[in-house]
DNA sequence: CAGTACCGTGTGGTCCGACCACACCGGTAG
DNA sequence: CTACCGGTGTGGTCGGACCACACGGTACTG
């Protein structure tokens, strides 16, 4: 058992007993060290651990910000783990494209079908589809509000967990979505192809039509990577 | 920019350029500190973040093995993960479940519904349901078979990011599982349904009845965990 | 008395140097 | 030729030190 493993042992059963809760600070790193027996670079290479895990943030400073706060940030660490396995060349992008479409379809079947979908968010989702109209958009920008609207979708559905996988999913292949966009022979027409669907998307749950929803969505996600040649 | 999310970047760049392969070594943590002009406990950290990503793995002593070796072990950080941030409770148990449901249906519909499904994979399921017809079985060996069972369903899907998720999904839940399973009040009779479900599963996909399977397979989840009363 | 500037204090961030346990590998003794 | 055994390089751990920073109380100023 390595050191750093006993320190994130113990605040692993501080959480789960619940006598460390969202929002508390841990222990200063000096006092952690002497309270487990071990030395501070161990107690900092945990806390490494669970900034990187999303469980903690630090800071530096002094006062009620200051030091190794609790948060529950599984986003990030999610998206990082994928980054890197997509660096490593092991993690085919077909299936993340595949797992893309099994999630959003199921949650905008879901968000359709669920008579209390939230109103303000699908509020949210048109000012999101509005303001992907505007001319002259840069493409970047365009396809960052293009990631917000399907992990909107997602988050319509009601799952934490779903909606932070999409999150992950979606910043993870930022990058190569970027590096690809080129491939588009003709961006305006493929923007504005990309605009009507989801329009047509978003009218299908609004409509309350599960299997139309699921079945736009899953065209609309397929359609793009297959134009793009995203590989 | 923290010193060690610069080791970090450096190890992802080299990644993504192809100069670090799966199975290479990285630099000692000496010359990769000389090299990047950082102290040691700098790069200690960044590898160990990396070690929690399951990117790299580090053994002590010499030779071929030793050192931090590049992986592809995308599994173990996210059961990690999960593990703390449902110790965190602001990941809800339920949403855990419908997630397995919603994936584990995919992949046996999926399976179900290929042609070239893997005739082996097929054959280990079936001396892994063989393997919890045991009388005696201890429960923990039990839940340990069915957990095996439904990661090697998932993984018949072929897709490798679903199949991790699921892997990490059941991992993360297993203790949760155990905890819970005191609940049900008659547990030979309740696990001689839950191998009679299994077998049914299987015989579906078999069957090549995508819809069929999905339906056993959700049903099968969600009705252990109403069972059980895990939450 | 009110406002402001200031410094003490505790925090994480970084670094250095040292020693340990371990696994391999090559030289050496049998 | 074989078996032993130390050399060597690896990560693992430690203690101590200094830095930059942010807060909070205090002392000074008006």
């Amino acid at each position: 058992m390595k050191t750093y493993e006993l320190v994130l042992q113990r605040v692993e059963a501080d959480l789960a007993a619940g006598r460390l809760r969202l929002g508390d600070r841990l222990p200063g790193e000096r006092a952690l060290a002497a309270e487990l027996e071990v030395s501070r670079p161990s107690v900092r290479e945990a806390v490494r651990v669970l900034e990187a895990m999303g469980v903690v943030r630090t800071a530096v400073g002094s006062g009620p910000q200051a030091g190794a706060i609790i948060v529950a940030e599984p986003s990030s660490p999610l998206t990082s783990t994928l980054r890197l396995h997509l660096a490593t060349r092991h993690l085919p992008m077909g299936h993340i494209v595949q797992t893309r479409v099994l999630m959003e379809s199921w949650a905008v079947r879901e968000a359709a079908e669920r008579a209390d979908t939230d109103a303000d968010a699908l509020e949210a989702i048109r000012r999101l589809l509005d303001a992907m109209d505007e001319p002259d958009l840069p493409r970047e920008r365009f396809h960052v509000l293009d990631a917000e609207f399907h992990v909107a979708l997602a988050t319509l559905a009601g799952n934490v967990l779903v909606s932070t996988i999409m999150a992950s999913l979606r910043e993870a292949i930022h990058g190569y979505v970027m590096d690809a966009a080129p491939n588009l022979p003709d961006w305006p027409a493929a923007a504005e192809g990309l605009r009507r669907e989801h329009r047509a998307v978003l009218a299908a749950v609004e409509a309350g039509d599960g299997d139309l929803a699921a079945e736009r969505v899953a065209a609309h996600i397929e359609g793009f990577y297959q134009a793009a040649g995203v590989r």
